[in-house]
DNA sequence: AGCAGTTTTTATTCTCGATGAGAAACCGAG
DNA sequence: CTCGGTTTCTCATCGAGAATAAAAACTGCT
């Protein structure tokens, strides 16, 4: 009650407008998104977006603090609901399809926020850090219990490796067209790379 | 002698425009790239750049054909300087190699073309599908012989492996510093990855 | 009716690509 | 070396489009 967690008319609205901004986000990055394109998506007067944001550079860091945060909290889960049992390496294929479903078809603003952080000017970026590092260490703590678990090529640096997996994750967003692939395969191409990529040598 | 190939100063100019246009173009996107940030990281007043080009979008169009062309060129250079006999697995190897190479630190014209053509206005992309589809099919080809070697996994999909390994490669520009990490360990990573991603199963 | 919260209308200001009128640098001929 | 022409570039400024501010109008709730 205190709180204005409540579902009122100004929450939905505020909402909208977020949602817009990550959708105009995603498909013009940082520079190219215009107040009058999100109000069109939105369905709002451009000069409305004043009275929930103080301007436009504060509107676009929270789409983006919103789209970390749905990034992270979306792998975390689907980890959730997976046996905690199971071998670190299946869960880490897991997390490699939470991540590409909730970039390609689940979520405008973990896309957006994905592709778009590298662009932002520095003292934007810097705000959201911590984000990205507590999103990036989900992954983290997962390689290395795969490693932890002799899954992992011992060859390989952990902080590497991850980074690229990672940019093959991010990057599908630039070039997968649903009309073309299914999501599907490109999950499965991506498990079956990740797998195997960072597999240790079998036993000879 | 009729063509203007000559290394005049007003050649170099041109180029230097050029350059950093591209230098701009990588950091700040499509939309982000200003005139008067490319006039001064050319070290020229912004108008000067009309007397090259004559509007922003074909200094952008020029720089990101000159980036597409030479991360092309590039690998296409390695991939000759490499015995022609080799695994195709090698081969393809040492262009992932040359490919990192090119986009961390040799080229800013690759890095950005390669990085931007995504957020390009459709027009602009429509004049560049061609050199794109130069650059893939160098790729493709190399994935192709890979298979007909029997070195890749019959599961994958071969057109979307290549586009997964190429965006693990493009996002690194993303992530990578050159004051912490060393440039060949991010290519031993990457090689690995890709040589064990790709690697069909040992025989069981 | 009257008021708080919300949204639109109208104005203002800023940014940035573009241009045009020449200034400066360069170059070849006498 | 100097004069005229050409190439290269600068300065001042315009104008469109965008962000933001201010004011007015609307909406429902009591």
């Amino acid at each position: 009650m205190t709180e204005a967690a409540r579902d009122t008319k100004s929450a939905r609205t505020r909402r909208r407008v977020v949602d817009a901004a990550a959708h105009v986000l995603l498909r013009r990055g940082y520079a190219g998104t215009r107040l009058a394109d999100v109000a069109e998506v939105a369905q709002v007067q451009a000069p409305a977006i004043y009275y929930y944001f103080s301007s436009r550079d504060e509107l676009i860091d929270e789409a983006v603090a919103v789209g970390l945060d749905r990034a992270r909290s979306l792998v975390t889960e689907a980890l959730a609901a997976a046996p905690a049992d199971a071998p670190a390496i299946d869960r880490l294929a897991i997390a490699v399809a939470a991540h590409l479903r909730t970039l390609l078809t689940h979520s405008d603003h973990a896309a957006a926020a994905v592709r778009t952080v590298p662009q932002l000017p520095e003292a934007m970026r810097e705000r959201h850090r911590q984000a990205q590092r507590d999103y990036v260490d989900v992954w983290r703590a997962l390689v290395a219990q795969v490693r932890e678990e002799g899954d992992l090529d011992p060859a390989l640096d952990p902080g590497t490796a991850l980074m690229v997996v990672l940019g093959a994750l991010n990057w599908t967003a630039e070039w997968w067209d649903p009309a073309r692939g299914s999501l599907e395969g490109v999950i499965d191409a991506a498990q079956r790379l990740v797998r195997d990529g960072l597999a240790a040598a079998e036993e000879p």
